[in-house]
DNA sequence: TTGTAAGCGTTATCAT
DNA sequence: ATGATAACGCTTACAA
């Protein structure tokens, strides 16, 4: 396999200079006809290829983006990434991904080295909390934007794109109460971020509007996996007035507390009734097929990846700032469907 | 936000040269301890960061290397990148996705583009069958190194990362016949992709093996979602003499295929077994637990990662080809465990 | 319309 | 041990 060829070899190939082939490659107006199909011609016979790098280096645009998140693998990740890809693609970038496993010094790194890469702007949904946000200062200042999603820091002047979480958990829990449930539990997944706290406060804001009462030995704290919840439940179950519902901000929770109810013999939704948080794929396919409040992950995915373009567009202009926030749609199954 | 430093503004801080710099922050034995503090010390003082755009283009090496799948938001691709990020991060590669949404001419252009971009390796599951590789012909006879995963062209000289769906069709269908199933039904996806084919080999292999009949009546070629598994359940649930079991390629075409047998009330696994390929997340959560034939994907990703940083490292002696096949894993659940 | 030359930020090859 | 210079492949004033 021959060398790349470059400008130069076509030049020379037309006895030309290699800046009239660049702007006879580049439908330069003021070129003749004759060159530029000479140029083109020849351009394919060498199998001639831009090398973007060079493009790049000169122009100081990648035309990269980073997109960083905890785990690729997680359903919701990767189809916001489905969605940015699909935006951005056309556009001519193109997405490099970075995991950091919810370790926030490696999301430092991965950002400076992202940085280094000189990408055209970051997209994140970040492991930091905004207790800790002043540690991610320097970077956000500098002039690569950043786009925070779903997990979002509250910056001035950086903007994002997330969820409704705290209609989500008021739907939700407003959704139990009009199904006839009096004593609704909660499973907490993290004070420390944001859209837990706020799928928290939808949930006590609904139980209050209804003028039911908020108990807090009915708020269980827990990781979002189907052991948790099953430990969860069980704790909850032991209580001396149990509850008659769960509003969980996690599916996969939520599906170990009804394994465990299940075992019981607590029959869903006739005594029971639940409503999770994601809606992973699962909660669908289950005999009882589980209610949970949707994401929309890919429309997220591409709502951010139009901010971004906005933002670049303008960049010269006026900084532009938006905070988007997507509704929470609940999609009520059989889990919760007492009534109808 | 002033622009950002380059090795001549410490340069001209220090009244040295830009080469010197260079050499300093290399860690180039042949310079003196004082300057390398010296430029050290001023590089973090300007928040110097190296551009590895410039690096890329002087050195020919982007670091970047391109992973190309269908849709990025399928467990099984989204797992294999997740192996192929874990692996490779740590070495100082980013990993640059992009969707061909299974079309043809869209991956094409994809991998022109990747290769514009200078990336350093192509991790690749095709969408193209082997009658029509001879597409991808002058791509992959590029210098820079293929690598084909799960769904593979046999290109001469080319690495590949599979996994042994032979072996997977054989045992799922020779655990069936254990189970006692004597009329065991096929759900196979897609004639042209090689992967399919062999799981169908598998299959026959197995009920040949054992001395059963294979009977074409029993074989329904499908889509991958649960709709067309449900029509496809209707179909040999019609026949005279009904299967007593089913071997499916895809776990969703199988899902369709329970919820209908469910509706029919036959009894899982007691009247009918079945076993699905992917070990899709779902298949653990059911009620009915499916048996599911696993593709360890992050551990395929990873493989494939490893493989081209052999490929890499090797580049100037050896042209290294590998090809690896991974075993395939059959997880019994309860719908195919009569016996246990 | 085309050529000349500088520059993007590095590193490598010469010298000194 | 350090400096000068060229080179990676491209674009773009400025000249001609």
């Amino acid at each position: 396999m021959s060398k790349k060829a470059t400008i130069y070899d076509i030049a020379k190939e037309l006895k030309i200079t290699a800046a009239t082939v660049s702007r006879a490659l580049n439908n330069n107006p003021k070129i003749s006809e004759k060159t530029r199909e000479l140029v083109q011609a020849t351009a394919t016979k060498l199998n001639y290829k831009q090398n973007k790098l060079a493009l790049a280096l000169k122009s100081g645009k990648s035309k990269n983006i980073g997109v960083v998140v905890p785990y690729i693998n997680r359903i919701f990740f990767s189809s916001v990434i489905r969605g940015i890809e699909d935006e951005l693609y056309p556009k001519g970038y193109h997405v490099i991904i970075a995991q950091t496993h919810d370790n926030k010094e490696k999301e430092l790194k991965i950002l400076q080295n992202l940085l280094n890469e000189q990408v055209d702007g970051i997209l994140i949904s970040s492991s930091y909390s905004n207790n800790e946000k002043h540690k991610l200062d320097y970077l956000v200042k500098k002039n690569t934007p950043f786009i925070f999603f779903d997990r979002k820091l509250n910056f001035p002047n950086i903007s994002s794109v997330t969820l409704n979480d705290y209609q989500g958990g008021y739907d939700a829990t407003k959704h139990l109460i009009e199904q006839g449930c009096m004593r609704i539990a909660h499973f907490l997944v993290d004070q420390e971020l944001e859209l837990y706290k706020n799928r928290f406060k939808g949930y006590k804001d609904a139980l209050e509007k209804s003028g039911l009462p908020f108990l807090p030995e009915y708020v269980v704290t827990l990781k979002s996996d189907i052991e948790a919840g099953r430990e969860a439940a069980k704790t909850i179950m032991k209580l001396p007035l149990p509850p008659d519902a769960i509003f969980s901000s996690t599916d996969y929770g939520l599906l170990g507390a009804v394994q465990y109810l299940n075992e019981l013999s607590v029959k869903i939704p006739d005594d029971f009734c639940v409503v999770g948080f994601s809606n992973a794929p699962f909660t669908q396919f289950l005999e009882t097929s589980i209610s949970s409040v949707d994401q929309s992950p890919v429309e997220m995915g591409k709502t951010a990846a139009k901010v971004f373009l906005e933002q670049i567009e303008n960049e010269q202009t006026v900084k532009i700032c938006k905070n988007v926030v997507l509704p929470a749609k609940l999609i009520v199954r059989k889990s919760s469907g007492k009534i109808n």
